[in-house]
DNA sequence: GCCGTTTTCGGCCCGACTGTTTTCAGTCG
């Protein structure tokens, strides 16, 4: 098991001995072990016994947790819990702002034992009679709940893209299989994906069907599965998966008919032309068909039925970004405040990945809970910084901080402490309730600040976990167009935030956006990944991409911003 | 459940914010 996983599983415990009220100090050890894990670079799967016991925070039970943990995947406090709670109960505990007392209160007194049980008891209005809640709480868990019920057969991109690749490579290893390729939602680089998607060409379809079915993790559902195509389930994934079996000849009609989406199919391309009604001839392949049809290529990721098409005729697609345009890397996290690796380590890992700077911005001081840093953590900062820039030149690393917008919209240091950076993102992580008058008045008060270069993860939301907050979208986007803020695409695959349907009017707009891992540790660079996929999505070019710059340019950026500030 | 010791039991614990209260419990990052 990853640390990652054992540490879930630990927290999940936690919560389970908090709503069967178990002794709350023998708890609190479950949620220290699990902080503790988070900032350890070590896997505790390679670890001895011995090794666990020297770590201070885990005992004998806790290492006889984690050692059952790596073995069977659980552990016998984890297990009996689990028997006493019913899986909806479970699912609860993970609603943002209902922990474990609340999420008793609902069981106990108001009977709830599933997700819909919860939705039904909102909606009758009796969540609001029970002791501790009142019709706030009540609407704020019936929006929770409904987000969660209807994502409850969805996965995040980076959950199944390394599930798809595997999919793709057994299949193509098989003998009867020619051609095979993820389609859909995943070929299109949706941030959420509900329906996994391949087109498999083969001589046999029978053949290929009974091939998967005897896959161990792959389980069909008959009913919904047809002549040419296998319905069914992966072990691994909540999403459904469809996979379309076509004569080797027309392998590209499918995939080109599976890849888009229904607006793109249907958009008129000529006198009563769509791709759709195309699509009736044999093609050689996806490039010779658009340009059949009078029009540029057009990648998958594009085709949503939005602009592309029009794009395509008009040879006007966005040249889209790619991963060499990336320069430098920003928004990044060190052990200053809730990071797993040196301030060093960062530098020099990115250093070494090639990029020519590094962003840092750790938490400012009212994240407590983040180790934000105080005056003083600043200055020392500061100090290590200007030290490394010489040790490791050309290479920089840039100062700066990921300053929490406060309730009221201001920023988190004096004006002078504000000066002492390079650059400052400003992003909300506490007050996360708000209505969208509330969410996008603060959200403008930062983008006002002239001290603020990036607006980070700009609606805090969590893929498929949480909504975020509402905002208008485009009186911030304005707001920032008309001071110079940068707005971030947060590449954490959790967040992948904001929106990329907001970056073509960003762009309309001439805002510059920000590609950042938000990382915690060296391997959260990889993240950049991610947050490239939902750019390339939205249009973005590298010319409208601040970590593009090279580190002449972004250091005149920088100077220039502080200039006006 | 962990730790430490006055050594086998007693103490352990971040603080802001929210929504519920009528002075605070619960939650979170």
């Amino acid at each position: 098991m990853t640390n990652s996983e054992i540490r879930q599983s630990l927290k999940l415990a936690a919560q389970l001995m908090e709503l069967h009220g178990e002794n709350p100090f023998k708890t609190r050890s479950y949620t220290a072990a699990a902080d503790l894990i988070k900032s350890m670079d070590e896997s505790l799967a390679e670890m001895s016994q011995d090794e666990l016991l020297a770590i201070e925070g885990i005992g004998k039970g806790m290492a006889a947790n984690i050692a059952s943990l790596n073995e069977t995947g659980s552990f016998e406090n984890l297990d009996k819990y689990l028997e006493l709670t019913p899986d909806g109960v479970v699912e609860m505990l993970g609603i943002s702002g209902f922990g474990p007392k609340k999420v008793a209160v609902l069981w106990q007194e108001g009977g709830v034992e599933t997700l819909d049980d919860l939705l039904l008891l909102c909606e009758s209005g009796q969540v609001a009679k029970l002791k501790g809640f009142a019709e706030k709480s009540q609407e704020t868990l019936k929006a929770a709940v409904a987000f969660l019920i209807s994502n409850r057969y969805s996965e995040k991109y980076a959950q199944v893209d390394g599930l798809v690749k595997e999919l793709e490579e057994e299949f193509s290893a098989w003998k009867e299989v020619t051609q095979c390729s993820e389609t859909g939602q995943t070929r299109r680089r949706m941030e959420v994906i509900d329906l996994l998607e391949l087109v498999v060409a083969t001589e046999d379809f029978e053949k290929t069907r009974s091939q998967i079915n005897q896959l161990a993790f792959m389980s069909e559902e008959e009913k919904k599965s047809g002549p040419v195509t296998w319905y069914g389930r992966h072990d691994a994934a909540k999403c459904p998966i469809k996979i379309h079996f076509v004569k080797p000849e027309r392998y590209f009609n499918r995939l080109i008919e599976t890849t888009g989406t229904m607006r793109h199919m249907h958009i008129p391309v000529g006198e009563k032309m769509t791709i759709h009604s195309e699509l009736k001839k044999e093609i050689p392949s996806e490039e010779a068909f658009y340009e059949s049809l009078g029009m540029k290529y057009i990648v998958p990721e594009l085709r949503e039925g939005s602009k592309e098409i029009d794009w395509a005729k008009n040879d006007k697609i966005p040249d889209l970004i790619e991963m060499s345009d990336l320069k430098g890397i920003l928004h990044n996290h060190s052990t200053y405040s809730d990071g797993k690796h040196t301030l060093r380590q960062m530098a020099e890992h990115c250093k070494e990945m090639g990029y020519e700077y590094l962003g840092i911005s750790d938490h400012s001081q009212t994240a407590v809970y983040a180790g934000g840093l105080m005056d003083a953590d600043v200055q020392r900062q500061q100090d290590e910084i200007k030290q490394l820039n010489e040790e490791l030149a050309p290479f920089k690393v840039f100062s700066g901080i990921e300053s929490d917008i406060l309730a009221d919209g201001s920023l988190d240091y004096s004006e002078e402490v504000l000066s002492s950076f390079d650059f400052i993102v400003a992003s909300v992580h506490s007050g996360l309730n708000m209505d969208v008058k509330k969410a996008t008045d603060r959200l403008l008060k930062a983008v006002y600040n002239p001290h603020t270069t990036i607006l980070g993860h700009m609606t805090g939301r969590l893929l498929v976990q949480r909504e975020g907050y509402p905002v208008d979208h485009k009186a911030i986007i304005d707001a920032c167009a008309e001071r110079g803020v940068v707005i971030e695409i947060n590449a954490s695959p959790y967040r992948l935030d904001m929106d990329w349907r907001w970056i073509d009017y960003a762009l309309e707009k001439g805002v510059m956006l920000s590609i950042n891992p938000d990382a915690h540790e060296m391997r959260g660079y990889e993240d950049m990944y991610y947050g490239l996929q939902v750019a390339r999505k939205g249009g973005l070019t590298k010319a409208s991409n601040l970590n593009s710059m090279s580190l002449s340019e972004i250091t005149a950026f920088f100077d220039s911003r502080k200039k006006k500030a």
